[in-house]
DNA sequence: GGTAGGATTACCT
DNA sequence: GGTAATCCTACCC
């Protein structure tokens, strides 16, 4: 399968490319441990006008100066001091967007994301934002880290249609307007989206 | 089967 | 010191 290539990550449309990754498999090598997992649901993060992104209004600090770098990279930052949020980073250099990966489903490797979760219930292994990238093995360590080669974190492609569902983002009561935009995507009546 | 509320801590003001 | 792109449990239908 091929791995998506810069040209995917690059181009300025990031609520486009969030509903597109969905199908994709995010796939991780940590320790020579391989997992892969088909991607069931994202949302889309657009620095340039939406409240609900950590760089809206060009707010730019430590955490999340990987996203004004071009796309194609990773931003992992931790949300609620314990959980490891793992995004794309989109868009050209200074266009400070990112899609959220909200929930994957396990393909490959299932062992190594089971024994990273710990005692975790099998049926919600991977079907949140914090808790698939801990079964995957990404924490912060890994924001900035290039998703084109395969020497880490990559995403391959899709090659079946997906039957996609649009609506509002999950947790973001105070961002106003952007309560509203219809920025989550997830596949129609695959059991580990994170919320209907 | 569904949800309200508490846990928990890095990060920013 | 307040907030947060969440998760899980307990408790209620």
């Amino acid at each position: 399968m091929q791995t998506l290539p810069l040209e995917f990550y690059m181009r300025d449309d990031v609520v486009q490319i969030a509903k597109e990754l969905v199908g994709t498999v995010l796939c991780t090598r940590f320790d020579s441990k391989i997992c892969k997992a088909r991607i069931v649901e994202t949302e889309a993060y657009r620095g340039e006008d939406d409240r609900a992104c950590h760089a809206y209004n060009g707010r730019c600090t430590p955490r999340n100066r990987v996203m004004y770098k071009e796309g194609g990279i990773a931003y992992v930052y931790i949300c609620y001091g314990v959980f490891h949020l793992f995004n794309v980073v989109t868009n050209v250099k200074d266009k400070a967007d990112a899609a959220l990966i909200r929930a994957v489903e396990p393909i490959e490797g299932e062992e190594h994301m089971l024994y990273r979760r710990d005692k975790a219930d099998v049926h919600r292994l991977t079907s949140g934002p914090g808790i698939l990238s801990r079964a995957m093995g990404i924490n912060v360590s890994h924001s900035g880290t290039s998703l084109i080669d395969t020497s880490m974190i990559w995403i391959e492609e899709n090659s079946t249609p997906i039957d996609i569902h649009t609506t509002t983002r999950v947790g973001i009561d105070s961002a106003k307007e952007a309560v509203h935009y219809p920025w989550r995507f997830y596949e129609k009546g695959n059991r580990w989206v994170s919320k209907k």
